[in-house]
DNA sequence: CGCTAATTTGAGCATTGTCAAGTGCTGTGG
DNA sequence: CCACAGCACTTGACAATGCTCAAATTAGCG
């Protein structure tokens, strides 16, 4: 592959146009942002792109963590498993962003795609020669994995915190919000997650997150198309349910 | 104060010794361990001690983010409040742990101190400076950063995939452990939290949290002393409750 | 020693999980 | 292009975990 070539898959994938989103508030999602040409052309030669199916695995739990990615194209969820075998969604990941990124000599979590799509791959070492060579790469990690810091501490109020209606809704509009930020078009948006991925992740079971979903149907607040299609009708209510902005505020 | 008490209560206070830490597998915690002595006098002389009261705030969600701290002596709880007045606690921070560090304009959540204690106060512009000049400090914070995430991460996995008991013996399993980094020793380990900061923390009220150490007590795996000591006396029943390496475990 | 706050414990109830059966996409093969 | 098979989803009935409200008990502190 040509070395250029994957620079501009990065480039593109990453969507780093010079807008600043006005969702996520980022000057551009995704790694390679704050580098100039040059610097991408020396990053470029290091980094091999893949294309991954459906349900498959960019990396497994326990894996070795010889390489960081980045999710150019598709969704992808993150999950954990337990010793006893429960297993839990971690997150979901969008083009853009980075995945398996961790100073550990073990991924703590597998990754696996929601969608046909790829993944620039970067060996982490040379990623390290990286940082050497621009600090303000290093800098950008550290800014990412704030951002990613501060979701988690969200999804931690939201767990302990909301009911799963409350849960179901924060989701959709943050799933809305998210493909928002990635340039999508029209009122119907993507929903590769199951009923079941849904589930795992908001800490809820597959027929509790059908059931919110069927009430949110119902109350006329959103609109389902299919399987993996979702319409957003009523998001101001979506919104005050996920927000902790009940109607018991004083 | 004279800048260098202020290093050495930087250093002191940030359990920087040179042994590996058995529990939590760093080199040291705290902010300053790959720094040499004259980058320590360097930012020393920018660095403010406060001492704390208890349930005094070190900052308040929502103020400005003007300075980072490092928790020097004591124990100190991060709290989210929600618009309608739900509020939960984020997680716990122990001596040597850093406070408030965030690229954000505004403190995302608050810190109050759950006993007496010490914090070492930092200018925000400062620290960038000091990225600047001593580029090893950044990747400090990036693998902090890192490491905190994937506490976060265990947590979220126990607050959507644990039982009330799992949870709570989780939690006093990293609550000794925690202590133990920190050079604690006997068999009796503080615990400064109340049922119900614990409650907001795990998801439970306070009632279920009580019930939970009640029956730990009923199965003599712990012993209390007083309202804020306990004593661990089976471990390996708490670590299996909590590991998610459940009796259903094939 | 007495006051206050934290904790413990109990009883009833609500939300969510479990189990089960039925419906409707979606994609594949004829 | 259509029929069928498989999977995801929906819905219902019931059970259980954890919450709410209430009262009693204990620890800590002056």
């Amino acid at each position: 592959m040509n070395p250029l070539d994957s620079t501009r898959a990065l480039m593109d994938g990453l969507g780093t146009g010079a807008d600043v989103c006005l969702k996520c508030g980022s000057r551009s999602i995704g790694l390679c942002a704050p580098l100039d040409m040059a610097a991408l052309d020396d990053m470029a030669g290091e980094s091999e792109r893949h294309t991954l199916d459906v349900r498959e695995a960019v990396f497994h739990q326990g894996d070795p963590a010889r390489h960081v990615y980045t999710l150019t194209e598709g969704m992808a969820r993150l999950t954990r498993v337990l010793p006893d075998g429960r297993q839990s969604v971690i997150g979901f990941r969008f083009a853009g962003d980075i995945l398996g990124f961790t100073p550990a000599a073990e991924h703590a979590f597998g990754a696996e795609m929601l969608t046909r799509g790829t993944v620039c791959r970067l060996d982490r070492r040379r990623l390290e020669q990286m940082f050497r060579r621009y600090p303000v790469l290093e800098r950008r990690f550290l800014d990412l994995c704030m951002k990613e810091l501060a979701a988690s501490q969200d999804h931690i109020l939201a767990l302990g915190r909301f009911s799963a209606e409350e849960r179901v809704a924060a989701f959709l509009v943050s799933l809305a919000e998210a493909q928002e930020c990635r340039n999508h078009v029209g009122p119907v948006f993507d929903l590769p997650a199951t009923r079941a991925d849904i589930g795992e992740f908001l800490g809820l079971t597959l027929e509790t997150v059908s059931r919110a979903i069927s009430a949110f149907r119902k109350r006329g607040w959103i609109r389902l198309h299919g399987h993996s299609g979702i319409e957003l009708i009523d998001r101001a209510a979506l919104i005050g349910l996920g927000n902790g902005d009940g109607a018991d505020a004083a």
